[in-house]
DNA sequence: TAAAAAATATAGCCATGGCTATATATATTA
DNA sequence: TAATATATATAGCCATGGCTATATTTTTTA
């Protein structure tokens, strides 16, 4: 069963990846664009543009053409509840030691992969600095 | 730069699996075949069949039609660095607590994400159980 | 406001990794 | 050994996520 849950991350990472970016930027820019997307991930435009009309097809954003993208209700939970397993997983390595750069270069691919149970010891690690 | 580490991650990690597990298969069964794998990454033959030529067209395996697979040099050397990663997660989840079947679903996933120096650290708890 | 620049969209290409259905080869067993 | 079962291979389908090149729309600026 095991090789088939990473397969299943494989297919929401790239959804939570976008729906995570696309809410900063809403908080932090009051507007998420296609531009900034494909600048934050390193793709090109077109390639945002296609996974955007996806997202949008999958009900979890919504957008006019041309226009800036929102999150669905649908989205806004899978990306708090993304930064939340980001957030936890970027302190908990952080708190082993790691610096900022690896901490959140090694979260971001990590946070796809990490169980309830393990996200649980590591969030109890990181508020008492015990297993 | 962090997001398409992230995508050359994802790139290998199907073949790191594949080898791994072709290594496993001929340490213990002494050859490794098409049914085999197909049964313990839960896919169709078809499917492994098709990533098998790929892994062969890429130097990593050697096969004649309808016989069972080989590592060659290339193959086994990423084999034998991925089971390291794998065992070193594994060992790090464990030593947080986690039960067996946690630690080793888990460790499935996160062993293609984890840098050199996270798995130092790791590592080091591993053998010092601390950080 | 008209021209230029920037952003978005679309078309069409490729590789990967799923699948089913079908053919072919190999191994087992009656 | 001939028939059956098992394993492997192939063909053809789909979705995803890369890309480049080329519209088209919107925004900026001269």
């Amino acid at each position: 069963m095991s090789f088939k849950n990473v397969r299943d991350a494989h297919q929401t990472e790239n959804t939570e990846d976008y729906l995570e970016l696309i809410a900063d930027l809403l908080n932090q820019h009051g507007e998420a664009r296609i531009v900034d997307i494909a600048s934050k991930l390193d793709i090109t435009q077109a390639t945002a543009n296609k996974t955007i009309k996806r997202l949008q097809i999958q009900g979890y954003i919504q957008k006019e053409p041309y226009r800036s993208i929102f999150l669905t209700v649908k989205g806004q939970q899978i990306a708090s509840q993304s930064k939340k397993r980001h957030k936890i997983v970027f302190n908990f390595l952080s708190n082993m030691g790691l610096d900022k750069k690896t901490a959140e270069s090694d979260s971001e691919g990590i946070e796809h992969h990490v169980s309830d149970r393990t996200l649980k010891k590591m969030n109890k690690f990181n508020k008492t600095k015990k297993f």
